[in-house]
DNA sequence: CACTCTTTTGTAAGCGCTTACATTTTGTAT
DNA sequence: ATACAAAATGTAAGCGCTTACAAAAGAGTG
């Protein structure tokens, strides 16, 4: 592992034998420079096989063409699509994406929004909106335009670009209630520094109370993002007597894994027992039966956060919210309650 | 959007009437400096908002605490939980990590691979071996470390943390044959640019000749990583005449499309068909039947590689490859084939 | 050809930080 | 007290780049 040093933009000056400004512009705005003193150059510039240090780049001009987004977690596919989507549109337009995930944990999101801001990212996507106020003055002070996905909600304060996680889950449980389901069970994402999670269980429980149906019968358990612990939660609500014939998950991994340790239980679904996800990942439609669940466009919302960001840097301004829609997509798991 | 001015250390300094060289040190060796002062210096850290500049932090101190990966894409599961293993050890260890994705392209990974280093990446995370030359002299002119994952392969020139694709697949396909299949097809991931997905059908193609069968007779069909793709593929090995009996799929989503689509042919798995999958991803034990596949232990693979990479860092040398193992998980998706 | 106007290139002052080295303060042993 | 080492702090020189401004070189014009 030689250490030849790495070439300067002074030392492409020499080569060239121009000076370091003509070196510069040659490579920020080449048609300021004239053709022949251009091709020397950008000869001398390969030669040494030149590179820009970005760090002195960033310090010098002040901008670094960089978008950062914070992720809770890469592991969980939702993320991972809307995040494809939104890179492909920051590359688009010539930036770079810095991403950063937080565990689903509130200090590490915030020394990761403090890191990207001191990388000199231009903006920020943010997901949620569960965060501490401090965060955002702060990047109001900076003036770092940020965008909220995967959430939506009415207050001028931030431009969202989501869904309404609690309407969507109130729309699901009414479709269950008005199937005739009345004991009902949920297994809800953690809700702790998460309001996607809580904005959902909210939404079942407000279908329950305007049903008319008692919100305390409403058994939620919380679990982690995976398909064993969406099988450990349903055997429990199984135990409750009486026992739920439906149940509302917060995603579509929980609801799978509910499904498949459901059956493995001796339980049919949805015969004996309804079930539904959140997201409609891929998964959702290989599964037997078929996942009923509510449809979100992660790549659309991706992709529509992206050029909110950049409107917002061209134009210094607040964009506006996106309040994407979502549906419930009706498969099998589904139907209405066994007559007992 | 106001634009206060943001606060540099020079601020801090005057604000907490010492020089810039001490604020420099509360910050990067606390150490060293006597704890009245330091309480002094960080009060007027946190009453400004202060936070260090990174440009200019990398380029006065040379390094940046930054470890770089460029991932083919988000969306595939396998890199996603990888890349959340990889990041996890980097963040224990004080570095931060950036992602950035090449879409599988080439031109693309190459620029990626630029742009993190310009960034000042301390190292670089790669996925496979598939690339140019140069960038590998780029790399260690700049003596920037790098490890190259999912893939392994008897080279001294590279620091390998991964796994046999080739030998793995091969040792799926000897099963297969074992069992009795003489007409195998195979759907492969992209092999384009993919070494990965290259040495799964070459492992194949050895375990075949190693038999004694006919290489030619072996269909390979290639296809994106989507459950549709998988689907559209299995379709056509289905209509070949003599039709396979056994399926290999270069992943578990080609696998679990394959299985899906065949099953609403209604091909019965595995009486009819047998499909294997390569991974080992969640799904495969949630589908049904469920899928047997190759387990590849991503979340070890991005810890070792790492750990690999701060080794190197540390002790400036080649860090040695790790050889994980893979092996066969058996479920019910293969059989012997049909008696006809 | 002298003049002005435009285009191209050069000069040099930072950008905000780290760190080698110099200086001051503190602690300790006489 | 005094001397001296050790610890704490300060001074200031860059790190590699961009860009305002200055200077030089062309391009027109009468």
């Amino acid at each position: 592992m030689k250490n030849r040093p790495v070439p300067t933009l002074e030392d492409v000056a020499r080569e060239a034998k121009v000076s370091t400004a003509t070196v510069s512009r040659c490579l920020n705005s080449p048609e300021r420079v004239v053709e022949k003193t251009r091709e020397r150059v950008l000869a001398a510039v390969s030669r040494l096989g030149y590179s820009p240090n970005f760090g002195a780049r960033a310090l010098a001009a002040k901008r670094t063409n960089t978008i950062g987004a914070v992720i809770p977690t890469m592991e969980n596919a939702i993320f991972a699509r809307g995040l494809q989507a939104f890179q492909e549109v920051v590359s688009d337009n010539g930036a770079t994406l810095l991403v950063a995930s937080s565990a689903y944990r509130q200090d590490l999101e915030e020394k990761q929004i403090r890191n990207l801001v001191a990388r000199g990212a231009d903006a920020l996507l943010l997901i949620g909106d569960d965060r501490d106020e401090k965060i955002y003055e702060f990047l109001s002070n900076r003036g770092i335009p940020y965008v909220v996905a995967w959430s939506y909600r009415d207050d001028e304060n931030h431009c969202f670009v989501g869904f309404d996680n609690r309407s969507a889950a109130k729309e699901m449980a009414i479709k269950i209630i008005e199937l005739g389901h009345s004991r009902i069970g949920m297994i809800a994402g953690l809700t702790r520094n998460n309001d996607r999670a809580r904005d959902r269980v909210l939404g079942v429980k407000d279908a329950i109370i305007e049903h008319g149906l008692n919100v305390d019968d409403l058994n939620v358990i919380e679990a982690e993002y995976s398909f064993a612990e969406g099988g450990d939660a349903v055997e429990r609500l199984l135990n409750l007597e009486p026992r739920p014939t439906a149940i509302v998950c917060g995603n579509d991994i929980l609801a799978v894994g509910a499904m498949k340790r459901a059956r493995s239980l001796g339980v049919q679904i949805p015969e004996q027992l309804s079930i539904t996800g959140f997201d409609d990942i891929e998964v959702c439609s290989v599964v037997e039966p078929g996942l009923t669940t509510v449809h979100v466009p992660h790549r659309n919302m991706g992709k529509t956060a992206a050029m909110c960001l950049f409107d917002m840097m061209k134009n210094d301004n607040l964009c506006e919210s996106s309040h994407l829609e979502t549906y419930v997509v009706e498969r099998q798991s589904l139907a209405a309650p066994p007559k007992s």
